[in-house]
DNA sequence: GAGGCACGTCAACACCATGTCGAGTTCCGT
DNA sequence: ACGGAACTCGACATGGTGTTGACGTGCCTC
């Protein structure tokens, strides 16, 4: 068996340790790493040696905090998603005010704040295919954009202001997707991209045209 | 250095070896196994050694052939490219008769030539992640058919029968990133997807808005 | 028909990253 | 000052990758 693991008062309880002590600092340190060096490289080229040398410790005690490099990856992504939740607000359940400017609103903060950790993001996508608990964590978060998305449609459609359609919900599916894609490709820069600075007016303009079949539905 | 290495009669240029003889049955054996292989698992978790007795010979061997795990998923994807090539064919060229029925029958065709080779699709985008060769060529790939549709959508508007908005370009790479992601989603089956049957009609529709701002436009 | 050469084959090896074990040390509360 | 939890790491086991070098084996040539 591996040593501690009670994980208490740890914010995410992705790490396996218990509050206070020393060893704070040390798994702060860990993610400090791994955030730094995902900014000059690939996840798969980051090694837990380094990892665990850029904290000031050695591999072995790396195991002592973390369970493997995914789980880093995983507390990072957390942080983001919350991150990107609280830019989210409540901005969809004003809609109505102004759905052009209140999509665009949306879909920019989601934007900031993917570009903002664009490192953790591209590493996310990145792993994403080799495992298992990224990819059911970002499905999960995914789950919750669409559904908040496809009520969002919903009302609009019961008030007049879009016109029905395909299911809402696959609306939603294939909106949320084309976002995800395109920014990916925005940040990682290789292949066709979108520049970075026109992504959210292209994004909206495909969302209000999809949702409304106008660029620039009426407001209440 | 290995040993041959010409690579003459060989289609895709992909594998190392010249034309005819006792190895060519061997390298399509290869290539066989990994399709079959990747129907079961991911990528990441065959090995080269698999491959190697899958196809009747040792891991050294192996390398005679292909100089890695990825270059025999690259070649795989060389021939799905081809065939979703040949199967898109000129179907742009004949949007003006009816597009609503053209740009489904496009869609179409790509979700048919995608969704019978889907594990080899799945894994590439799973891998392209960590190789560069792949991520290579698919952004050429992708890059080609964005440039087809941007002129699509120009000659569109310059008929009258697509309005001005966002760049051609910034459109095409819109949305062809939404069908990868949407179709990504789909053949693998975790997350929010859209069902497969469904796909086309949501994608179509969502595409059509986008570009007329109508589901329906009219044909010359 | 013998010699040469390109093709094809593999045992054995070197390497490197991951993950584990067990024996430490340090720190804190009592 | 002591007992246990937090923390640390040297040394090892494992498993996959890629390389080396020597060995068949058929076929083309002269």
């Amino acid at each position: 068996m591996t040593p501690a693991r009670t994980a208490t008062g740890n914010a995410t309880g992705r790490g396996r340790r218990a509050a206070r002590s020393v060893g704070d600092e040390r798994e702060l340190a860990i993610l400090a790493t791994a955030e730094r060096l995902l900014r000059q490289r690939a996840f798969a080229d980051i090694s837990i040696d380094e990892l665990a040398r850029g904290a000031g410790i050695s591999r072995p005690t790396f195991y002592f905090y973390f369970p493997s490099k995914d789980a880093v990856l995983l507390t990072l992504l957390d942080r983001v998603i919350e991150e990107a939740d609280a830019a989210a607000g409540d901005v969809l359940d004003r809609l109505a005010e102004d759905p052009r400017a209140r999509w665009r609103e949306l879909i920019g903060r989601f934007h900031e704040t993917f570009g903002a950790h664009r490192a953790v993001v591209l590493a996310c996508a990145q792993v994403r295919g080799t495992n298992a608990e990224v990819r059911h964590l970002w499905a999960a978060v995914l789950e919750r954009w669409v559904q908040a998305v496809e009520t969002a449609i919903e009302a609009e459609r019961r008030r007049g202001a879009a016109p029905d359609g395909v299911p809402a919900r696959d609306l939603a599916i294939a909106l949320n997707s084309m976002n995800e894609r395109v920014w990916y490709a925005t940040f990682a820069g290789d292949g066709p991209a979108v520049a970075e600075r026109d992504a959210v007016d292209v994004l909206r303009d495909v969302w209000l045209s999809a949702i409304y079949r106008d660029t620039d539905p009426p407001p209440a």
